[in-house]
RNA sequence: GCGGACGUGGCGGAAUUGGUAGACGCAAGGGACUUAAAAUCCCUCGAUCUCUGAUCGUACGGGUUCGAGUCCCGUCGUCCGCACCA
């Protein structure tokens, strides 16, 4: 458009602007960064340093609207904070490597590489749509060889630490995906990928020692002052952690008094762990789990136990079956004798109940104290002995029937441990079974329990980081020489059978043994892809590097100062990326044992769901697939192809298989990038669940013409104006309103608090909303159009780390030369954000009959002046004196007639 | 069962952490502009009543306080995590 033609047009219409157009101006803008380098990080830029990072996606294909809820408030923080003068790091990569990339190519036999370097490719075009400010320098793939390389190494440091065991373990065999699950991926007894109801195995797996920093892992909790206590809790649950005994109970022999019980040769004492001492006098049976030592060897010459042991192993591990399953024993004849009375013994069952793999597999049983040992004493008809009763309880009448006692209050029934109270008495125990021994051996210890398990890494799958490892029938399991790495994945590989490809190779496995150069066999499993995930993070600081990290780079950008992921994350991804990072620092690859100095757990989007039909004929339909309508204030969905009525369903989480999904295309296909970022942090908290909703997307659009409107009608008024604060008057009005913004926003940006940021600018836009048109028609005073043009300036720096494009297109409207985007915060003039006069409310008798108007550094003794003379205040008091006058400095006067 | 979080208009949510409850947005209703529609702008919007004012109101019942959405005790409800962990 010449400028001739402009002008005709201007002068026909003064107001007239043209709606904003982000299909035209958003890609402009995203040039604009990208020819700058504006998002690339420099780690050799003196500046303060900023790391923030939103969990990877796994490239399924498709970005999904939540992720860019997710990326698009690591984005507000990065743009945010590089104003602020940091210099930020924000990276984005792939988790790549897992089942779905192998199911591909089961299914639609595409190389599992080609299919996840396609789905990387397209949401990479998807991403770059959102205007993130991302360094894309720095991206890459778990799955690039270059990157698992590198994993291979720290692995193979990890083993000469001393941190990777091989150990045969009972392993969660999901039978649909034929691999190992760790405890972690085992939810409700099924598969957390496939869902498949997950058996057990015995295996010889690859392991890694976190156990061996379960203490640790748990005592750092405290530290992390900007993790959710929410998610530190349920680490500290998992960790498990408590104080017991370990009490060795030895078996009734010939040689320790009456022979009363069966006689296992070799066996002579039955050793159990306790977090409840203080109750041995409860104690009226002992129980094994089924795959105790004690109880195979019992049952050797009984095929009675034999066939019970059987029955629990093949127990359903399914919630269902846990829950309606009874506590069950049998008794295998042996007995026990009591550490503190030689003539009392108990009987020693195999029960269902105890498992192998905590403590000891052992058990003493107080049915008083515990609600298991109680329901199996009742069952088999065994002692109970109250042993804990709560204080002022009357020890004649104390009772325990069908529902045990577990609180604290008053040893009874327990020889010398009586009055005392329980931690009296645990000690007490404690004490004098330390000085008793049996065999050579004390007959107690105190031990710390953990309730983590190992983490077991193997996974019989293709699609994974190759385990470096050789197995030589000479020199058993040898490690890759460094100089061999990368043990790289073979392109040729067949999925036409389920199991492990890599197992089957024709010619992979086969290797020369690095020590003795014999024929050997490569090992075929491949590392849990949370193993990926748990490093990349430091990976980032320097992708470029030969060794797994730089190190100096490393230490310069670590802990991550924001990480942002979802709440299905809190247990298994962040303890183990906790647990590598002590590991990689024990290897020297970095120097802290905390990755994630700041989490933030992000809520979900949901949408409504929309079904036609009933029964076997129901189908889910897509929100685009209905219409929605208002009668007599009742809200229906009709399918658009049929005019059928849908029923309306609750919020969930989106999903393909209800169909309630909205593809962030949808959206920005239409209204723009800045209009989904916009409307996705605005109005819920960004921790809680957001509802997609059209009517808000529309509105978040509406607001973005909106300031478009106001920016552009008044920038021409304003083009030669410089920039100034008023104090007083309607200049002054729009100065405070605009520097209190800038205030605020900072604030509520820097506490995460992105609706109230949000609330704050449309506060502003609807302040400056007069003031503005005012300007635009050439209506406003020297002062007024400074003002304006200030408070306009502060605008556009306000929506920009949230509307970034819009930000540009508005900065260009009004004349910058240069982009918002590399342009400092704001700073706001403190003087601005306090009123000169402030507005007290007032109370009688605590409730608010009225305002007062008063100097903002009034004494005390004025304001109460004031608030006496007060006609409300004198009808109230009826000319008595009042009792009392609270007056709370800048917040409110509290008069107590 | 154990552990934890939460409960505010028609809806999403604010409330400086003990100081004006309902900011801001969505939806709804009314009006202006228009031949009309869209867009835009203005007004109303917790409930009740004797309506220029008053009373009630933050799940429910008590308590502490000059003052409670916020703190304490109890009840109900919702959500989340763990779950035979001795």
């Amino acid at each position: 458009m010449s400028g001739r033609s402009r002008m005709l047009l201007s002068e026909k219409h003064p107001m007239a602007t043209e709606r904003y157009n982000p299909r035209a101006s958003e890609p402009k803008w995203q040039k604009a960064w990208d020819a700058k380098k504006l998002f690339e990080a420099d780690n050799d830029d003196p500046r303060p340093k900023y790391y923030v990072l939103e969990m990877f996606p796994y490239p399924s294909g498709r970005i999904h609207i939540g992720h860019t809820r997710n990326y698009t408030m690591g984005d507000v923080v990065a743009r945010y904070k590089r104003a602020k003068g940091f210099n930020v790091l924000h990276p984005m990569g792939w988790d790549a490597f897992g089942m779905p990339a192998e199911n591909a190519a089961m299914q639609n036999k595409v190389h599992p590489k080609d299919w996840t370097y396609q789905n990387i490719a397209a949401m990479r075009e998807q991403l770059k749509v959102m205007g993130l400010s991302l360094d894309w320098a720095r991206e890459f793939a778990t799955c690039d060889v270059d990157y698992y390389h590198r994993q291979q190494m720290l692995f193979l440091d990890f083993v000469e630490k001393g941190l990777v065991t091989r150990k045969s373990s009972k392993v969660n065999w999901d039978p649909e995906d034929m691999t190992v699950l760790a405890n972690e991926q085992v939810i409700d007894g099924r598969g957390w990928r496939s869902g498949a109801l997950v058996e057990q195995r015995e295996l010889t797996q690859w392991f890694f020692k976190i156990t061996d920093y379960a203490q640790d892992l748990l005592d750092s909790l405290e530290g992390l002052d900007d993790w959710p206590e929410k998610v530190k809790l349920m680490q500290a649950n998992w960790i498990g952690r408590s104080e017991g005994l370990l009490i060795r109970w030895p078996l009734a022999t010939p040689a320790t008094g009456p022979a009363i019980g069966k006689v296992i040769d070799g066996e002579d004492e039955l050793e159990v762990y306790t977090t409840r001492p203080d109750t041995i006098f409860g104690a009226s049976f002992m129980a094994v789990a089924a795959d105790h030592p004690l109880a195979k060897k019992a049952a050797e010459d009984n095929p009675a136990l034999a066939k019970f042991i059987d029955e629990v192993h093949h127990m359903g591990t399914s919630v269902a079956a846990l829950e309606t399953a009874e506590k069950k024993g049998f008794d295998t004849g042996i007995r026990v004798v009591h550490p503190f009375d030689e003539k009392w013994t108990l009987p020693v069952y195999v029960a269902n109940f105890v498992l192998m793999d905590y403590g000891t597999g052992a058990i003493f049983g107080c049915p008083s104290g515990d609600q298991r040992d109680l329901d199996f004493a009742n069952r088999y008809g065994l002692p109970v002995i109250p042993v804990v009763m709560p204080e002022g309880e009357n020890q004649g009448s104390f009772q325990i029937i069908d529902e045990a006692y577990v609180g604290d209050g008053v040893m009874i029934n327990s020889r010398f441990l009586d009055g005392m109270k329980p931690d009296q008495a645990f000690d007490e125990v404690a004490k004098l079974l330390e000085q008793k021994t049996i065999g050579n051996r004390p007959m107690a210890e105190r031990k710390v329990n953990f309730r983590l398990r190992d983490w077991g890494i193997s996974r019989q799958r293709y699609w994974g980081c190759p385990i470096p490892m050789i197995h030589c029938e000479d020199c058993g399991v040898v490690p890759v020489p460094k100089a061999d790495l990368p043990v790289k994945l073979p392109d040729d590989i067949e999925f036409d059978r389920p199991g492990n490809p890599l197992d089957r190779h024709p010619t992979w496995r086969h290797v020369k043994c690095p020590r003795c150069g014999k024929d050997a066999r490569r090992e075929t499993d491949t590392m849990d892809t949370f193993v990926d995930s748990s490093w990349y993070f430091a990976r980032f600081t320097a992708p470029w590097a030969n060794d797994p990290t730089d190190p100096k780079a490393a230490t310069e950008w670590l802990p991550v100062d924001q990480y942002i992921g979802g709440i299905e994350h809190a247990i298994l991804h962040l303890l183990y990326s906790r647990f590598f990072t002590r590991a990689m620092r024990e290897t020297g690859h970095v120097d802290l044992a905390e990755p994630f100095r700041g989490l933030f757990t992000q809520g979900m989007v949901v949408h409504e769901t929309y079904r036609v039909g009933s029964g076997s004929n129901s189908r889910w339909l897509a929100p685009s697939e209905v219409r929605l309508e208002d009668v007599d204030g009742k809200r229906r969905a009709i399918e658009i192809a049929t005019g059928d009525e849908a029923v309306i369903g609750p919020l969930e989480k989106m999903s393909k298989s209800k169909k309630n999904t909205v593809s962030p295309e949808e959206i920005t296909d239409g209204y723009g990038a800045d209009t989904a970022r916009w409307f996705m942090l605005s109005d819920s908290p960004p921790e809680r669940d957001v509802e997609w909703t059209d009517e808000g997307a529309a509105g978040a659009h509406r607001f973005i013409q909106r300031i478009w409107r106001l920016v552009s009608t008044a920038a021409e008024s304003l083009a030669g104006t410089r920039p100034a604060a008023a104090k007083e008057g309607e200049a002054g009005t729009v100065s405070k309103a605009a520097h209190k913004a800038l205030k605020s926003v900072g604030e509520d940006i820097e506490k995460l608090a992105f609706n109230r940021a949000i609330a704050r600018v449309y506060e502003l836009a609807n302040a400056l909303s007069t003031p503005l048109n005012e300007a635009a028609e050439g209506k406003a005073d020297p002062a007024l159009k400074g003002a304006c043009r200030q408070a306009v300036d502060i605008l556009v720096h306000l929506i920009a780390p949230v509307m970034p494009h819009l930000a540009e297109e508005c900065w260009q409207t009004l004349g910058g030369t240069d982009l918002v985007a590399e342009r400092p915060w704001p700073v706001y003039d403190p003087s601005l954000v306090v009123d000169s006069e402030i507005v007290l409310p007032v109370q009688v008798n605590g409730k608010k009959r009225g305002d007062l108007t008063i100097a903002r550094d009034a004494d005390q003794g004025a304001v109460e002046k004031a608030v006496l003379a007060l006609d409300f205040v004198q009808k109230a008091l009826e000319g008595k004196a009042p009792r009392k006058v609270i007056i709370v400095p800048q917040r409110i006067v509290n008069v107590v007639a």
